[in-house]
RNA sequence: UGAGGGAUCGUCUAGUGGUAGGACACCAGACUCUGGAUCUGGGAGCGGUGGUUCGAGCCCACCUCCCUCAGCCA
């Protein structure tokens, strides 16, 4: 951590932080939490929360909870929960040992619902779920009183402990808050504040079988955990008044506050649960960590560092305005990280035989190499060259176009860390016409290090040497959606996005080669494969065949002049 | 046509009555044994109309547009 980087600009939550501590207000505490529900896979726009919360707490002096919000037993799973807590860690955040469940305090909150029903604020209602949303009205048409809001106390009290003890069927009774019938707030006009649901937890089991809704549960929870400031996304701004109520309601000293920030959005790719999910069970991708998803576990797959998110997600602040944040900016903020941290190494792609004529046929040279100049600690090594390598196939053009500053005939070019080499002919493929073989001659004096290294040529070429090479794949990914937005046409039937997934996401290159010193370059590990891009090697990955996932590429210049023509 | 929110360069975000700034993206140039990185420069913005004020992105009024809400999901 650098203390002299520029100070994050204050969002509008720390303002509020700051107010309160000024005022003193929770004792000058500062508490948060990250309260995701077991019911999916983290994604990068969790990590903005993630960041936010732990984020806030660090900078505060204060404490962030990880709480799983598991109320819904039909819609979680364990496997959700171990993946999470993964994820999160993986980020860099620790929670020390304030893990919770709100599903620990169903006990309590079955007996402040007791207390609500005893205080006249909430009833059993026996309306079916269709007459419910009927008696609710609608935006224009203010609501119905339920014929069963004005049961006695004794007889909400009888039947909401006979919906726990099992005796009614899902969907039968409710417990409802006794609010407002005629709110103007559609969430206040008695919500459900418990449903009957005989569906199997994953941590209680069978003790249940009615669970508590979210408006209900959530304040509680912040509560019992003594949450100072409850950071949600925008959508429950109109659920604030409810998460108050219930606080006010049952008297609770020193109640938590809610606050509401705009989620993100990411353009060329899909953020819903929904949608993520309909890639992986329709086979759009390979898995939750297919390295084209959005999720943690797919960036981590793709190879992007913890510390590129957690700086991304810092640098595209907190508001309440609804943002689409180009991809771009993530895929600059991993270039940022890995120019510093990732060696470089050389690797072609589409490998291009080109013979060294005049260099003798069994002399092999050792040539150094530094293994990253953006740091003069990392060192050097050596690579292996010798009279037959294979350069980059479109390192090679019979006939240059304007700008080409790379291979041609008569031309000149220096591979890298080695020696200038020019183009004498090439041989072409009798049946295909395509270009099989480049035939070179090089300059002794050229050698890199040497006095005669001096010269300038126009270009500089990768390369491996053919009897020293590594065969490699290479998985090279571009952006999941060809469209830019997802929130535009969000309203359109779900085929939408479907229509436009990019065909060309992922290309599978089968026949790389790459330089000696990877034999063996563990799962995980990043390089930059020079003139390419930045490449992670995938778990996929055996001794016999590496496999690399392309990161991001190198900004290319050059591919942008080949566009505009 | 109810309620709650929101509108500042293409994008994200500062600015809290006193010269609209940064980042990404884009464009041009320098440098380069990575057409990478780096460096320099550039274009580009306050939704609209009135009002208050010496002075308004900021305060007031009206208007426009966008988002969220009618789950026994979270």
């Amino acid at each position: 951590m650098n203390s002299e980087e520029p100070k994050a600009t204050v969002n509008f939550i720390q303002e509020i932080i700051n107010q309160d501590k000024k005022t003193n207000k929770h004792q000058g505490r500062v508490h948060l939490r990250f309260p995701p529900e077991p019911n999916g896979y983290l994604h990068i726009g969790h990590a903005k929360s993630i960041c936010l919360n732990f984020g806030l707490a660090a900078q505060n002096n204060g404490l962030c909870n990880l709480r799983f919000d598991d109320t819904n037993p039909n819609k979680e799973d364990v496997e959700y929960i171990d993946s999470i807590i993964n994820d999160v860690r993986w980020l860099g955040f620790d929670w020390g040992d304030r893990l919770f469940y709100a599903s620990d305090y169903f006990e309590k909150m079955y007996d402040y619902a007791v207390s609500l029903i005893k205080a006249g604020k909430a009833y059993v209602c026996d309306l079916s779920p269709d007459e419910i949303r009927k008696y609710r009205g609608s935006f224009n048409e203010t609501g119905r009183e339920s014929p069963y809001r004005n049961r006695s106390v004794e007889e909400n009290l009888d039947l909401f402990k006979r919906m726990r003890a099992g005796e009614f069927a899902d969907g039968s009774r409710v417990l409802r808050a006794k609010i407002d019938m005629s709110s103007p707030n559609l969430n206040m006009r008695d919500p459900v504040l418990y449903r009957i649901l005989k569906a199997t937890h994953h941590r209680t089991g069978d003790k249940w079988c009615i669970y508590p809704m979210y408006d209900y549960a959530h304040p509680l929870e912040d509560y019992y955990e003594k949450i100072t400031h409850s950071v949600c996304t925008l959508e429950f701004e109109d659920h604030r008044p409810l998460y108050n109520w219930v606080l006010n309601v049952l008297n609770l000293p020193d109640p938590p506050q809610q606050i509401e920030f705009a989620r993100l959005n990411l353009t060329n790719t899909v953020m819903s649960k929904r949608k993520l999910r309909r890639l992986v069970e329709e086979g759009y991708v390979a898995g939750w960590d297919d390295p084209r998803m959005p999720t943690i576990a797919g960036l981590r797959r793709r190879g992007y560092t913890p510390e590129s998110i957690r700086n991304f997600c810092d640098r595209i602040g907190v508001s309440k305005s609804n943002s689409l944040v180009d991809v771009r900016f993530l895929e600059h903020c991993i270039r940022e990280d890995l120019n510093l941290k990732a060696p470089r190494v050389m690797g072609v792609l589409y490998p291009l035989k080109l013979v060294i004529d005049n260099y003798p046929g069994d002399m092999v040279e050792e040539m150094e190499s530094e293994n990253n100049p953006e740091d003069p600690t990392a060192g050097t090594r050596k690579i292996p060259f010798s009279r037959i390598i294979y350069i980059e196939r479109e390192d090679f053009h019979e006939d240059p176009p304007k700008k080409y500053f790379r291979l041609a005939p008569g031309r000149e070019v220096r591979l890298k860390n080695a020696y200038i080499i020019k183009c004498e002919g090439f041989v072409r493929d009798e049946r295909t016409g395509e270009v099989k073989e480049v035939h070179c001659s090089y300059d002794p004096e050229s050698k890199s290090g040497k006095a005669g290294a001096k010269r300038k040529v126009k270009g500089t070429l990768h390369w491996v040497s053919a009897d020293h090479a590594l065969k490699a794949e290479a998985r090279l990914y571009d952006h999941l959606l060809l469209d830019q937005n997802e929130g535009a046409e969000e309203q359109e039937e779900e085929k939408d996005f479907i229509n436009q997934l990019n065909p060309n996401s992922l290309k599978v290159l089968t026949d790389c080669l790459v330089e000696p010193s990877l034999a063996g370059a563990a799962p995980g590990s990043r390089y930059q494969f020079m003139r390419k891009g930045y490449f992670c090697v995938d778990p996929d990955s055996a001794s016999d065949k590496l496999v690399f996932n392309r990161i991001v590429s190198l900004r290319d210049s050059w591919a942008k002049i080949l566009k505009e023509n």
